[in-house]
DNA sequence: TGTAAAAATACAATCGATTTCAGAGGATGC
DNA sequence: GCATCCTCTGAAATCGATTGTATTTTTACA
């Protein structure tokens, strides 16, 4: 438990002024090599460390960028949806090899706390929000605001904020095709289209059955929100109460897991008697039993371009919204 | 785009020195109401926010906590394994309602750094470290230099720092317990016992066969870091080989589902043949088809703890290590 | 009403760094 | 040999808040 040193004991110790110290520090030319080495030296047998916070007052920075999980109110997603967690671990990953630091807030409720918080405090130099679901007013005040914000969803309306996020439409044809060309005539839809990523996959899932010129039914959806639990019960109902279909073309990846069990829980074959197909390629998937045909969304080379774009923005250039290009998974046991 | 505005600024605009602006603001009881209530009303008119450095750099300290989770080299666990993930959340939660930001790093190599870092340059009010694979000696180091430190993983050796865990020791022998009691006598353990935490849920196995007056044979243990990837082919391989057992404990969830497929992928079936019994109970646990009969480590309630201790260290208070209490989670399908 | 005590506010130091500006000393050019 | 320019270092201002102390205003009581 070494007492703090600083900077002010360290020119002490050195013998020259602090702001010699800073400067050799920081590495700057002003200094001569000799003082360099000196400072530098006695810094490391001293254990010395600069204190963020005046530096970061100083510098008017925080080398930080924040992250905000916001749990849509009954979306009945939690904060340990792997689709969550595994986008706070490719921007954690991005951010750290930017020299950045990552501040995960995950606000308990729905107030606008958590954005200002971090991003007006000069805690966060910018902000990455995760899902826009039903926020999008927010946001675009928040970012009129100050405007180092960038989200991940789907395209809505029309945001004034920077928008990453896959292309859900392509997406959702993808699986849809996928599917009807392994002959599958009736396909459900399992998702809750009033999110807009989830709309975005509804599009191209009828695209799909447009292009293959298969009638698709309007009835065979069933709008569920992310929560695993419920989907389960609501798709045990849906079967009970004698839905006839072939497929499923599931959300989510955790969604799609409950389908699978719902289906066998009612003594139906995956993917004989019901294909599924589900959307995010989480890790689970390709672990899961059966391994589960899905749409990868490039989480990581999302949470990349997310990373990036946002530095980008703090450094004041100019900025365009980007998506991944998404991309089908085929593992045999679940989807064909 | 508002500019920042200021504290003196904001005393400008109510006609007060800052120093009132300040303990208004804090509701100081120094402050007469009325001019509390002005100098609120003002704040919030101009949508004054504190500048977070700045009132850290006065205050010493930082209103946040960082999480590091090192991915031990070789350990074969990433970023993506949900049992680390949903620690970021439960710790992300319980700092949250402490008022306490979290900080997330991701170390990429095995330097020392990023403990240092956070710790040191006062980022961070306290650490959590996720895991002490072989890092016990620097952390011992660490905790002697700043000693806010909170550490998840399983008692080892005779650590100066404050440890939170769940009783893995408990944890093996009830999974074992279990399988025994369903009348399994060849159990295959599948795990790195040079993880501490693993060992010590290999003794609970141990511990449990000797109760049971089964003779375990040491033959039969598979072991395997914690990427399922690896642990499924190397699974496979083993049955190949033509090794003879009738139930796996699996070290993680994520090794349970691997093994799970590499079981079925041998044409053998699950529980019937070979029944799995897991550890952590992560969120896809119960979903995962079959669902996983498994060890709740009990991960919200661990990283409460986690949040709490460590927020008593900051405090000064005396703090004692705990541990959660592991407790099985049966699901018919896998284990039973 | 005058004075002592209490309440409210203002002043000023401080947290630990960065950075502008000024100055000391040495090298260079003519 | 002297003026000029470079290099390097130091002094001091600054970032935006908090807080101990001083000062003013208000209240209370005789």
């Amino acid at each position: 438990m070494t007492k703090k040193i600083t900077m002010a004991e360290l020119a002490r110790l050195a013998d020259v002024d602090v702001s010699t110290v800073s400067r050799a520090l920081n590495d700057s030319p002003l200094v001569k090599a000799d003082t360099k080495a000196h400072v530098l030296k006695i810094a490391a047998e001293t254990g010395y460390v600069v204190n963020a916070s005046a530096r970061n007052l100083r510098r008017q920075s925080a080398q930080a960028i924040g992250i905000v999980i916001p749990m849509a109110p009954g979306s009945g997603q939690t904060i340990s949806d792997p689709f969550f967690l595994e986008m706070v671990g490719a921007v954690s990953h991005a951010a750290s090899q930017k020299g950045y630091d990552l501040i995960v807030s995950v606000p308990q409720s729905e107030t606008e706390i958590a954005e200002r918080r971090l991003l007006l405090t000069g805690r966060a130099d910018g902000l990455i929000v995760i899902g826009q679901a039903g926020r999008s007013e927010r946001l675009n005040k928040l970012n009129t605001l100050k405007s180092n914000i960038v989200v991940w969803g789907g395209r809505e309306g029309n945001p004034n904020y920077t928008l990453v996020g896959s292309d859900n439409k392509r997406g959702g044809r993808l699986a849809s095709e996928h599917l009807l060309s392994l002959g599958r005539k009736r396909i459900l839809f399992l998702g809750d289209i009033d999110l807009p990523e989830v709309a975005l996959r509804y599009e191209g899932y009828k695209l799909a059955h447009e292009e293959a010129e298969v009638a698709f039914d309007d009835s065979l959806i069933l709008r569920q929100n992310f929560g695993g639990e419920t989907a389960f019960h609501a798709l045990k109902d849906f079967l009970a109460a004698g839905h006839e279909f072939d497929a499923i073309f599931a959300a989510s990846d955790v969604l799609a897991m409950a389908a699978i069990q719902a289906v066998q829980s009612a003594s139906k074959r995956v993917p004989e008697d019901i294909a599924v197909v589900g959307y995010d390629n989480v890790g689970q998937a390709s672990m899961s039993t059966p391994s589960l045909t899905t749409i990868d969304q490039h989480i990581t080379q999302g949470g990349q371009m997310l990373v990036n774009l946002l530095l980008d923005k703090i450094d004041g250039k100019p900025v365009k919204s980007a998506f991944t290009k998404t991309e089908l998974v085929v593992r045999r046991s679940s989807g064909a």
